[in-house]
DNA sequence: CAAAAAATGATTGACGTCTATCAGATTCGG
DNA sequence: CCGAATCTGATAGACGTCAATCATTTTTTG
C-alpha cells in the first residue's frame, strides 16, 4: 500500500483535487457537505500530508533566531557553539538558524533585542529568560504578530512564551544535594553553600533544591551562604577564607560560575584533606578539576541537547504543532568515569565530507 | 543569494544539466575534463544536493529494521518501546522502521534472523551484538549485499558492522565504582557485586570498571562475585543469603537484570541498617524502588536515546555519509531526584493531534 | 426567475531532483 | 578518414504539493 496522497484523499471524497486542497489548506470557498466528506476521507485513508514535498513547493524555510547572552562565560560558550554545529547540521532541512549575542542579565538590552526583531523576517526566537515588564511586552509583541517565542536555560514569566527548554533548578540543587548525602554517609558535615547571585532565579532555585534535602539529614549542616557573583577571584577569596574558617568544613557546592577560583583555592589543600565538591556546567575548566580528582561531581544540563530540543520544539511551532511547555532535559550528573568523549574541534568546512552526496 | 541548484552548477560549469547529473550520480560516459569542471562547479557555488526533493523524486523510503531480544526484561521492552515511538516519529521522513523479535541471548537464532533478511527489502539491520561465528557471517553477507549493519546495546566483532551505539560498560562500572567510592567516604566498606552472567560481555566489562576503581581505595573491599543469572527468585535468594552471612556489608552493586530479587530483599531491612545500593538501567521496578528511597542510585543507558542515535546513525549510513564507530552514549546517573518526568503512555492515534496539518 | 454570489472542477507552472531517451557532436582505433 | 565508441545536450515526465487562474455549475436572494 503506497502512502495516500491528496489525489487520492480527493478522489476517495468524490471531489476534485483543487477542492481537497482547499479544504487541506484552509482556503475558504468550500461547502460545509464538501468539507466534511473530505475531511472523512482524510481520516479514512489516514492521510498527512508531506511535509517534504510542500516545503520544497513553497519554497519554506524555517528562520529561527537565538538570542544567547553573549561575554567570556564558559556556559554560554558552550551553548554558542551547540546553536552554530545545530546550524550546519540543519541546514538540508531548511532550517536557517541565527545568533545573535546580547549583554548577560541585561534585561533592557534583552529587551532591545526583541523589539529589533521583524516579524516578516523570524519564524521564532529563543532566548535565554529574565523578568521584567519591557521583554514580557516584547513577547506579547512577537507573539501577537505570529512570532512563536521560546525560553532556554532559565524561563521567563511572560505567559505567551510557547515553551521553555531546560532543567529544572529544584531538581538540580536536590541532586546535589542528595550526592552530598551519599558522600556524608554514616559521618557528619559542614558544608559551604557558594551562590552567583539571589538575585537570579537558577541559582536561588538550586538553594532551594540543596536545602530541601539536606533539611532531610540531621547530620549535615549548611553555613551561610556566600556569593561570588561569578567572578572566580571573589570565589577563590572566599572559598580560602571558608577553609581557614572552618576546621570542620566537609563539601562545598558551587551553584554558579567562576569556578575557576574554587578549583584553585581546592588545589591549596592535600588531596586527603580536600572536601567533597559539586560544581555546576560542564566546561573545559571544570571537566579538567574533574579529570584530576580535584572535585567530584559535575551537575549539567547538556546545553547541546538543549539547543537540539530547541529547535525541535521550534520547528513543531512553526508547524502548528502542539507542544508542551514544561522543563523537559534533566539535569545530568558526571563523576570522573562517565564523561563524554572530547568533542572535536568543529570542522568547519571539512574537504573529504563537502564531497559526499 | 539563494541556495545553488543543480541547474545553476551547470551552467557555471558551462555543461547541460544532463552532463551535472552524470557527474553528481556517478553515472558513467563524462570525459575527465567535463567531470573536473564540475567538480570545481560544485566546490566554488558550495552546491549542496536537496535531500529532501531528491528523495521525493526517487520515490526514496529509508527501510532500517531492528532485532531485539525479546521476552519480558523490562530493559528490552523500553527499548522496543523507545523503537516504536521513534517508528511514528520518524514516518513523515520517509523512515520506515520495522522490529523483529529473536530470543535473547541466542546466537543461533539471531544468525537466523539476520539470514533471513532479503537486502532488496532492507537498507539497515540493527541489532543487540553477539558473539558467534555464525552471526558473523551473516554480519558479512549483509555488508557484501550492501545492507549497512550496526549493533546497539551490546557490540560484535564482526569487522563489517558499521557502527556500535551503546555505552562503555567500563566506564559504567568504573562509574558505579566512582559512587561507592563517594558513599564510603572516611569509612570502610565490603561490596557486594551481583552480575547476571560472566559469559555476557557488557556484565563483564562493568565488573571490570567497578574492581579498577575501588582497587584504589584500601579502606572498601569487594566480596565474591554472585552470579543471579538475571532471575529475581535467584537474586533474592543471593542477597538474604550475603546479608545474613557477611554483618559488616555497607554497599551492593548489581550489574545484570532480575532486580525485583534485589529489592525484596532490601525491603526487609530497616531503612537505617541498608547499604549502599546502585543498579543498572532506569525501568518501572528500579524506578520505584529510587523514588521510595530503597536504593540509591540507577546507572542507565537511556535506550530512547540510544534508538534515536541508531536511527540517526542508520539515516547516515544510508545515504552514505561516512559514520564514526564508537560508543556514544554515556551512561546516565539518576538519583532520587533528577529522575525525568514519567513518559506519557504511547498515544497510538490521538485524535487531536491526528488532524492537526 | 433572473442576477448575483458561492462553490467547484480543470488545469497550469512552479519547487529541485531523478531517470530515461534520443539526436548530435567529438574522439578514437584501425 | 571512416565507422564505432564515447561523450554531450536537450528534453520530457515523474515525485507530491502549492498557488493561482478561469470557466462552469450550483446555490442564494431579491
Amino acid at each position: 500500500m503506497r502512502k495516500p496522497t491528496l489525489q487520492d484523499v480527493a478522489q476517495a471524497a468524490g471531489v476534485s483535487y483543487a477542492t481537497a486542497d482547499r479544504v487541506l489548506n484552509a482556503r475558504g470557498n468550500v461547502s460545509a457537505r464538501a468539507e466534511a466528506r473530505v475531511r472523512e476521507a482524510i481520516d479514512r485513508l489516514g492521510y498527512r500530508r508531506d511535509v517534504h514535498a510542500a516545503n520544497l513547493s513553497r519554497r519554506r524555510v524555517y528562520r529561527f533566531r537565538f538570542l544567547l547572552p553573549s561575554g567570556d562565560h564558559s556556559f554560554f560558550r558552550s551553548l554558542r557553539e551547540a546553536v552554530l554545529s545545530e546550524k550546519v547540521l540543519r541546514a538540508p532541512d531548511r532550517v536557517s538558524v541565527s545568533l545573535r549575542d546580547v549583554p548577560a542579565f541585561d534585561a533592557r538590552a534583552l529587551a532591545d533585542a526583541l523589539s529589533a526583531i521583524d516579524p516578516g523576517q523570524c519564524d521564532c526566537v529563543a532566548f535565554v529568560g529574565l523578568d521584567s515588564a519591557a521583554v514580557a511586552a516584547q513577547v506579547a509583541r512577537l507573539d501577537a504578530a505570529g512570532v512563536r517565542v521560546l525560553t532556554v536555560v532559565s524561563d521567563t514569566s511572560a505567559p505567551e512564551r510557547a515553551a521553555y527548554v531546560g532543567i529544572e533548578n529544584i531538581g538540580a540543587g536536590r541532586t546535589a544535594g542528595r550526592l552530598i548525602a551519599l558522600g556524608h554517609t554514616g559521618r557528619d558535615g559542614l558544608i559551604l553553600p557558594l551562590i552567583g547571585t539571589r538575585a537570579a532565579k537558577d541559582h536561588a532555585d538550586r538553594l532551594d533544591g540543596v536545602t530541601q534535602v539536606l533539611a532531610g539529614s540531621e547530620r549535615i549542616a549548611l553555613l551561610p551562604l556566600a556569593e561570588a557573583l561569578d567572578s572566580p577571584a571573589l570565589m577563590r577569596a572566599l572559598v580560602l577564607k571558608a577553609l581557614a574558617d572552618t576546621p570542620g568544613l566537609t563539601g562545598i557546592y558551587s551553584m554558579g560560575a567562576g569556578n575557576r577560583g574554587l578549583f584553585q583555592a581546592i588545589e591549596t589543600l592535600a588531596p586527603a584533606d580536600r572536601p567533597l565538591v559539586i560544581v555546576h556546567e560542564l566546561v573545559p575548566h571544570s571537566r579538567a578539576a574533574l579529570e584530576s580528582g580535584l572535585i567530584d561531581a559535575v551537575i549539567d544540563q547538556k546545553p547541546a541537547e538543549e539547543v537540539a530540543a530547541a529547535l525541535d520544539i521550534m520547528r513543531a511551532l512553526a508547524d502548528g504543532l502542539p507542544v508542551l511547555p514544561g522543563p523537559n532535559i534533566t539535569p545530568t550528573i558526571y563523576v570522573k568515569d562517565n564523561l563524554p568523549a572530547h568533542p572535536a574541534p568543529a570542522t568547519e568546512g571539512d574537504p573529504e565530507s563537502e564531497r559526499i552526496l
